[in-house]
DNA sequence: TTAAAGCCTGTAGCGCACTCCAGACTCAAG
DNA sequence: CTTGAGTCTGGAGTGCGCTACAGGCTTTAA
């Protein structure tokens, strides 16, 4: 970290890395992505960051959090400078999303519950029966139970 | 299809596509991980199944549905032909990928509720305000929410 | 007999989010 | 001045479940 003759504080992309927890790797990664970019190159090619890029890296990653794309982030990293009603324009993109969760949620239970199922009615059973677990994936005595799941 | 001397039902690689819906390139597919090996070869290299192969393949299907990876799928299937006791080597199994969907669906269970509570909180504001889900990865007055994530 | 359809092997590509490496250059401390 | 740490570019590898060739052989139907 240095400060420039405006004093504004600069960043090496090992000092970003440290600082925002991300490997320098992943730092160039997210640049070739269009991410972020560095704010100059020293003579020799270095990448200058600043502390803003600390915000930027942040917000990937509570982004990502929330399950979000690195191509949906890079979208909603756009809207971010572009302060003009950005509500409007996310609010078409969160819909689907939540609608895309809220399908694999249902999937996930439906398929808790069916191998649930399976292996309580494998406990029930004597040691010599056959296993639910494999009779169902065998095609038999299921039918009704995989249906929940297509 | 054609019938041996000894009356057994033969497929060719590509009547079992047809058959169990799983193209070409998948069988041989399956063939390299170990799941699917064809009974025979004809003198001229030529995969060839018998109709078993049609359910060992439904069979994978039916697991894949149910969220088993086809590494998981190929222990089951060695499972199914060794018939000794399979139930209780699955049982282990099964109860570990259980929990895994459950620490999945409350993952994303949370998820849907802080984005869905954040895009709700934007629709009570007004067009100038600040959007609460651009705000929130800028790390802005969302932190109880976000925790719920991690 | 010949053309079309089928099958073979081996290899490469996809999407995603990284991760790692080689080989070269630069910078800071002693 | 040297050494070691830092950085550069470009490319390849990872895991998963396929998918898509190319180039060549075999089988089948007309």
């Amino acid at each position: 970290m240095r400060t420039m003759n405006n004093a504004e504080v600069t960043l090496s992309i090992g000092e970003l890395s440290k600082r925002s927890g991300v490997s320098i790797e992943t730092i160039r990664y997210y640049e070739r992505l269009g991410l972020l970019k560095p704010v100059a190159r020293t003579t020799s090619g270095y990448r200058v960051y600043d502390i803003e890029s600390v915000n930027t890296i942040q917000f990937v990653k509570r982004a990502q959090s929330l399950g979000f794309s690195l191509a949906a982030i890079s979208d909603l990293l756009k809207l971010r400078t572009t302060k003009e009603a950005p509500c409007h324009e996310l609010h078409g993109k969160a819909v689907t999303y939540l609608e895309e969760i809220e399908m694999e949620i249902k999937k996930l239970t439906n398929i808790h519950f069916v191998l649930s199922s399976l292996v309580q009615e494998c406990l029930t059973k004597k040691p010599k029966d056959s296993c639910s677990v494999l009779d169902c994936f065998e095609g038999k005595g299921c039918s009704s139970l995989l249906l929940k799941i297509f």
